[in-house]
DNA sequence: CGTTAGCACTCAATAGGAGGGAGTGCTAAC
DNA sequence: GTTAGCACTCCCTCCTATTGAGTGCTAACG
C-alpha cells in the first residue's frame, strides 16, 4: 500500500483538527469540516489505511484517530506548509529587540522571555559556544592574602570570574605585571585560541618575571581551562501546566525534573543543533522517556554567519508544527542581528 | 468560654494527627491514638468548643477537624515544642558546608539546594543587603569607544557589573586613572557609605584632571546608584508537587507564578525576616492571595552578628511547624558561620 | 472497482442510585 | 463532668444503565 494524494489530505485533516482541539478525529468530522468531496465511509477506509502505514493510532477501539510520532514526523517533512507569520507577530518579535543591548546577557533573557510568551511554551537559549568568543581583558584582584580573583571579560561582554589560591606573597603588584602580560598576549583571541596555541608563548615573555612565573601559569590553568560552562535561559516554564496533556501531575514532575537539570537540558539542545535550520524532534526522538510526549524545535543564531548557540521550545507533540517553526525561526534571526548591532562596527 | 490544658492538648493531637495525615481527624481517632484518658464523646464536646473559638473547622458536616489558620498560630505561638533535630540530620547540613567557599554566591546556592533538600519544599535565599557589603575594588574596562564596563568587586566575592556610555574620546588610559582615584577612595567602604558621603571627596580628588571629571560623576550614578537588586536564589521547586494539596493544577499555576515574580517574594522574604529568630507566617498573614494555603518559615543569616538576608522556606500551611524551624534555624547557623569561615581573618 | 449507505458492535464517559462508613450532635444516664 | 447510645448528615465508592461517538463490515450503486 503506498501514500496517495488523498490520503496525505486525510493525514493533514486530522493533524490539523487534533492540533486544535487535543480530542482524537473521526471520520465524520473530517468530512463535515475539511471538504474532501468523499463521505465519512470512504474516509473511514483511508484511514484504516493510514493506521496499518503507521501514521495515526487509535488511543481505543471507539474512538477517533491521533497522529502518531511517525505521522507527525511525516507531515513535518513532506506535507507541512511554511506558515508565515503575521504582521502583528513579526512586530512583537521586532520590537522586543528595539531597546538597545550592550551585552550578550540581555539578548539572551530577552529572546527567551519573548519566545516563551509568544508560543506559550517553555524556551530555551543557549548561550554562545566559547570558540567564537573572543577575548577582550583578563583582570586580577587581590582578594585577601593568598587569593586571587581572575575575572575574564569577553568581547560579548560576557564574564567568567573564578577565585584561586594563591602564595601569601603575591601582591597587587605581581599582578598587575601578569594583567598587563596576559591582556597583551591574549586580547581579541578567542577561548578557544588562547587554550590551544599560546600557553608557551606567555611562558616565554614571563621568564623575565621569575617569580611569578608559577602563578601565571597556575591562574591560566584554573581561569581558563575551567570547564566549559553552558549556560543556558529557561523561560515561562509554568507554561507546560497551560497544556491540556500535562494536566497529569505526574507528567509535569517528570519533565520539570528534566528542565531543571541544565546540563542535560544543553545536550538535548545541541543534539539538535547541529545541521541548518530549524531542527524539529518529536516524542521518542529526543531519545528521553521523560518527554516522550514532547516535541523540541530549536535552531541555532549565528555570529558572523557562524552558529554559536541555539534556542527553542520544548512543547507536546500536539503542537502547531508550521507556527513554532516560523516563530523559532524568525527568532533566530532577529536574535542574530541584534548581536550583529550590539557588535556593530567593532569587532 | 477559655483554653484549659485539656482543650490544647486536643488541639495539639489534632495538628499532630493532620500534619501526619492530611485527613480531617475525629474524635474516635484522637480518643485511640493520643491517650487523653477520656471517651470519644468528650473529645467531640472539646472539639466542639475548639471550633467555637476559631482554632479549627469542619470542611463539611460530617467530616473530622482540621486546623484553623489561627489554630496554627495559637499552636506556634504557645503550644509547640521545640524539636531538636537528629544528628544525621545536623550532619546532613554541617556537610553541606564542609566544602571551602570562596565567594557568598556559593554559599547562597548550597544553603538553598541543601535547605530544600531537607524540607522537601522550595527554599528561597535572598542575598546580602548592600550596606552590609564592603566594597573591594572597582574596574573600569574600555569595551568599544564610547562603551565602558564597570565591574565592582564586593568583599563577599560578589560582582556588580553595568556597562555605560561615554564620550568616544576616553582611553583607557583615562579609565585607569579613574580607577586609581575610585579604588583608593573607596576602598573597604560599605556600598551605603558610598552613596551618602563620598561622592563630594571624589568630586574634589578629580578636579585635578577636569577632562575626566564629568566621565567620573556619571559612572558613580549610573555604577553605583544602580537600583539595589536584590538576589534571590529558588531551589527545589518541583517539591510543590508532592505536597497532597497542590495535587489541584490551578492551585500550582498560582504558586508557581508568584514564584517567578522574584521582586514580590523578596519582598515576601523581607517582610518576614524583620524580627528576631525565625519567623512563621500562616495562610493570608502573608497577605497573598495565591499563597493562602501556604506558610512561610524565614530567617535572617548574619555576617559580624548583624542580620543581612534571610532564607526560608515556602510549604502549605499543613507542616510539620516545630521541625521546619528548627531545620531553619540550623541552616541559618551554619550559613552564617559559613560566610564567616570565608570572610575569617580578613576584614 | 471505487464509493457510499446502512447497520451492528465497541467502548469511554456520564449520570443516577444504593450502600457503606466516618463523623457529628444531642440526650439521658452514670 | 463524663460517657454510652443513637439518629442524622454527608462524602465516597461502587454498580448499573444510558448515551454517543466512532469503527468495521457488507451489500448495493454508478
Amino acid at each position: 500500500m503506498k501514500m496517495d494524494t488523498r490520503k496525505q489530505q486525510v493525514l493533514i485533516a486530522i493533524i490539523a483538527d487534533f492540533v486544535a482541539t487535543g480530542e482524537p478525529v473521526g471520520s465524520r468530522t473530517i468530512a463535515r469540516k475539511y471538504d474532501l468531496g468523499v463521505s465519512p465511509a470512504t474516509i473511514r477506509n483511508e484511514m484504516s489505511d493510514l493506521e496499518e502505514l503507521g501514521y495515526i493510532e487509535q488511543p481505543h477501539t471507539s474512538a477517533g484517530r491521533i497522529p502518531s510520532q511517525q505521522g507527525y514526523r511525516y507531515y513535518v517533512d513532506f506535507l507541512m506548509k511554511k506558515k508565515a507569520l503575521s504582521s502583528q507577530e513579526e512586530d512583537l518579535i521586532r520590537r522586543g529587540y528595539e531597546k538597545k543591548v550592550r551585552e550578550i546577557g540581555q539578548v539572551i533573557t530577552r529572546t527567551g522571555a519573548l519566545l516563551s510568551r509568544m508560543t506559550r511554551f517553555p524556551s530555551m537559549v543557549v548561550s554562545p559556544r566559547p570558540d567564537v568568543i573572543y577575548f577582550k581583558r583578563i583582570q586580577l584582584v587581590l582578594m585577601n592574602p593568598g587569593q586571587v580573583m581572575v575575572i575574564m571579560i569577553m568581547d560579548t561582554g560576557a564574564l567568567q570570574t573564578n577565585i584561586i589560591e594563591v602564595s601569601e606573597g603575591v601582591g597587587q603588584v605581581d599582578l598587575d605585571t601578569i594583567t598587563e602580560v596576559l591582556n597583551a598576549k591574549l586580547s581579541g583571541l578567542s577561548m578557544d585560541m588562547i587554550k590551544m596555541t599560546l600557553i608557551r608563548e606567555i611562558y616565554f615573555e614571563l621568564s623575565k618575571h621569575r617569580n611569578i612565573l608559577e602563578l601565571a601559569m597556575h591562574l591560566i590553568q584554573s581561569g581558563l581551562n575551567r570547564e566549559r560552562e553552558d549556560k543556558i535561559y529557561l523561560g515561562g516554564v509554568i507554561n507546560i501546566l497551560n497544556q491540556p496533556e500535562f494536566h497529569n501531575i505526574e507528567k509535569v514532575k517528570t519533565i520539570l525534573s528534566l528542565l531543571e537539570q541544565e546540563d542535560l537540558l544543553c545536550n538535548l539542545m545541541e543534539a539538535g543543533s547541529s545541521g541548518e535550520g530549524v531542527s524539529v524532534r518529536i516524542g521518542g526522538e529526543l531519545k528521553r522517556e521523560e518527554v516522550k510526549d514532547c516535541s523540541m524545535v530549536v535552531a541555532s543564531y549565528h555570529i558572523d554567519g557562524k552558529p554559536v548557540g541555539s534556542l527553542g521550545v520544548l512543547g507536546p507533540t500536539r503542537m502547531d508544527y508550521a507556527w513554532v517553526i516560523s516563530v523559532v525561526e524568525c527568532m533566530t534571526r532577529n536574535m542574530s542581528e541584534a548581536i550583529e548591532r550590539m557588535y556593530k562596527g567593532w569587532r
